[in-house]
RNA sequence: GGUCUCGUGGCCGAGUGGUUAGGCAGCGGUCUGCAAAACCGUGUACAGCGGUUCGAAUCCGCUCGAGACCUCCA
């Protein structure tokens, strides 16, 4: 049996080439993924969503084409718990250390919540998913290697990578499209930088202040490792020397994984990553997400519609439609409208799908095409995940389904079987999408429901519509809602 | 200031040198006891100004606007 993948073309746009580069894995049928997670000292918010369904679809949509996919994402819990100027979440773990919190406390309290936000959002869990602080020593073995190749000096308990020794062999900039003489020139010089040689250096150990309170031993210094080390360290670790897919956001593009190239260049020998693939950021009402522009919300605010600047609750199902329906390198713009669009269609996504389940073939009738349909989803997702593309010759099919289901088009059994797999395999096992609160769940429930609307449906007979109107607007105000259709009445929670 | 990205109809968002994106909203129709749902039909869209071209929303230049990174935020 050939896997899908030998037929299937896939095109992925590479952050290193700023092209669509055919993906060619290293080691097929075996992929490696690195995937950058988030800082757990906070509510993961709308800004963690993105990547998260970003990669959750690529590694659907690999695993879908018969791949084994070793998927790597990174908890970030080192580092970074103090000198952080802003107004926002760092005050709790001011706070935890004000009341004598222990920093795992918060690390573990978030990293919960963070996987239980992502449950909800049907975000496959990574295949392994390192914490930083279970891997101080392997980053300790890297930087002494990075120091024995003599890429980086010590300062004061501090050691730092010399970026600029780097550059006169390698291209520190590769990635991000840099230049380092403009980097050099526009460098601010900041207080904390003056052990380094240069405003470019990056620090791969800092010793701890006195105030420091997540620290190691190391041959240098009481202290913790940089920001991007672990990332190299634990992508080395798992995936190996070198590997397929790096993901992340935009904003980590530099100085982040331009240092993660440089330092894993020095150690292993060889650029670590063959497609850099970087999701865009996402905007509320036009405007940054941020702390200090007081329009961060939480996915928890989302769900619980507890935000002032939302007019109601948005499902995890809608939020994962929502970033679903626009390309992943774009940057998505959130506002209700476009969130109340999104929910009504994902519905009307959704419902056609438990309608097609309910549909009968009629034999000796023309194909209705669906092979098209098909062949289009994997055109979009061979694109670089094209998501929306796909989403919308879905709702070609939800068209199809719908005349079907009115008796406005017959439909042959061969088109059944597709139309069931098209909807096995893209809605529910690509995008990901999952039916909330289907009407079907509660054998009881639905009981209840057919007499109710067969008590209706005899008032009607006898134009009681008097009564027949109370039983539907009564439902209604229990987000109960009734649908009269060619075959009978169903019904469907709003 | 430097580097880079983007600007599509009421809203969100694909696409890209000549052909329908799609969703939501609106309008008209079918269906319905009336609605809702569904189906059918319906839009002077491609920031502005120049240029290249037989032809540009799509390529080039400029202007305006928005955003990202350069500041351990996904």
């Amino acid at each position: 049996m050939t896997s899908l993948y030998t037929d299937q073309k896939l095109f992925v746009y590479n952050t290193l080439s700023r092209s669509k580069e055919v993906f060619q894995p290293l080691n097929p049928p075996l992929i490696g993924m690195y995937v950058c997670g988030p800082t757990v000292y906070g509510d993961a918010h709308l800004g963690h969503a993105r990547p998260a369904i970003t990669f959750d679809l690529v590694y659907r949509y690999l695993v879908h084409l018969g791949y084994k996919v070793r998927y790597v994402r990174n908890i970030t819990d080192v580092g970074h718990l103090e000198n952080d100027s802003d107004e926002g979440e760092d005050k709790i773990a001011q706070k935890a250390r004000l009341e004598q919190v222990e920093p795992m406390e918060i690390v573990q309290q978030y990293t919960v919540r963070y996987h239980r936000n992502m449950d909800q959002l049907n975000v496959l869990r990574p295949s392994i998913e390192p914490h930083a602080s279970g891997h101080i020593i392997e980053q300790i073995e890297m930087i002494k290697k990075i120091l024995e190749s003599g890429f980086a000096y010590e300062v004061n308990g501090s050691v730092y990578f010399d970026v600029e020794k780097y550059n006169s062999n390698h291209h520190y900039g590769v990635l991000s499209g840099r230049k380092i003489e403009d980097l050099l020139s526009n460098t601010r010089v900041l207080a904390a930088q003056v052990e380094k040689r240069s405003g470019l250096d990056f620090a791969l150990w800092k010793k701890a202040e006195a105030s420091h309170i997540m620290r190691w031993p190391s041959p240098w210094s009481d202290g913790f490792p940089g920001w991007h080390m672990e990332c190299s360290a634990m992508g080395c670790k798992y995936l190996g020397d070198q590997f397929d897919i790096h993901g992340g956001g935009m904003d980590l593009l530099f100085p982040h994984h331009e240092s993660e190239i440089a330092q894993s260049t020095i150690v292993n020998g060889k650029a670590p990553v063959r497609y850099w693939m970087h999701n865009n950021m996402i905007t509320i009402n036009g405007q940054k997400m941020g702390k200090s522009l007081g329009n961060a919300m939480s996915l928890d605010d989302l769900f619980t519609g507890n935000h002032p600047l939302l007019e109601k609750a948005y499902s995890p199902m809608t939020i994962r439609f929502f970033i679903l329906q626009a390309q992943y390198r774009s940057t998505l713009d959130f506002s209700n409208e476009a969130l109340q669009a999104a929910e009504k269609g994902m519905k009307k996504l959704l419902v056609a799908a438990e309608s097609l389940q309910q549909l009968k073939a009629v034999t000796d009738t023309q194909s209705l095409g669906i092979n098209s349909i098909f062949t289009a989803c994997y055109e979009a997702m061979n694109d670089d995940f094209n998501s929306p593309v796909v989403i919308a010759n879905l709702f070609e099919a939800v068209r199809i389904i719908n005349s079907a289901k009115d008796g406005l088009a017959a439909i042959n059994q061969q088109d059944l079987d597709q139309l069931q797999q098209l909807f096995k395999v893209f809605v529910f096992d690509i995008l990901g999408l999952i039916a909330e609160g289907s009407s079907s769940n509660h054998a009881i429930v639905d009981g209840l429901m057919q007499t109710i609307i067969q008590l209706r449906q005899d008032a009607r007979a006898r134009k009681d519509y008097a009564t027949s109107d109370i039983i539907r607007d009564k439902l209604n105000n229990l987000s109960i809602v009734l649908k009269d259709g060619k075959e009978g009445t169903s019904w469907e929670l709003k």
